[in-house]
DNA sequence: CAGTATCCTGAAAGATACTG
DNA sequence: CAGTATCTTTCAGGATACTG
């Protein structure tokens, strides 16, 4: 986690959640991914060393819950809770951006949902 | 400029904008702030490499125009675009997530007006 | 399957000094 | 005022090997 730089909404948000990588994460689960495996399936090819850490990360903030899979108690299911699910329209709302204003970019699945 | 990693718009966006900084001067732009040093002032601290990067980046982008005042021809103003206009949206949206979601952060000024 | 553990590297950040 | 130029440091990212 990084440091706070001043108490602007902004600011504190960046310092959060600014980065390449968290927000894919936020829209896969959003999308309705659930296990490590899938979130490295996608194209992005994020590494599961920095897969590992996001997740912690979101785990740690309370925006998803890590659960074993009630059948196969081997797998490991992770879901957004609901500190987590506002983060879902801001997940939108960057999507919505990127499709108005950066050509060429397409919505593969459901973030829209 | 970072790499784009697929056509994913919200990593698209991250590419462009997704980090600890950008969207700190688009913050401030909204909020009314047209200078340098007006940018520098802000309790963030940014360094005067990496706001100069980060406008140049932006006005390479088209989301900012720059020009030289009128009257004081020394002096440099910069302001949004019409391309740029959208990242308001953006911004505001980050901030309401921020304000909701994140203990004692508190908007300064002029980004929710 | 769901990670952990390392190692390595480049890029971003940060500090500071300087300039037209 | 509005930057540029350097230098140094840090650390996030990426690759890969390994494990219960």
């Amino acid at each position: 986690m990084r440091q706070r730089r001043s108490n602007c909404p902004i600011a504190c948000t960046l310092d959060l959640v600014g980065d390449r990588w968290t927000l894919l994460v936020v829209r896969d689960l959003v999308a309705g991914k659930t296990r490590f495996d899938e979130f490295l399936a996608s194209e992005e090819n994020i590494a599961t060393n920095i897969l590992s850490a996001r997740l912690k990360l979101l785990e740690e903030l309370g925006y998803i819950a890590r659960k074993s899979d009630s059948i196969d108690g081997r797998r490991v299911r992770y879901r957004l809770t609901k500190s987590g699910k506002p983060l879902r329209r801001l997940v939108r709302e960057i999507a919505d951006w990127g499709l108005k204003n950066l050509p060429k970019t397409k919505l593969v699945s459901g973030v829209s949902d």
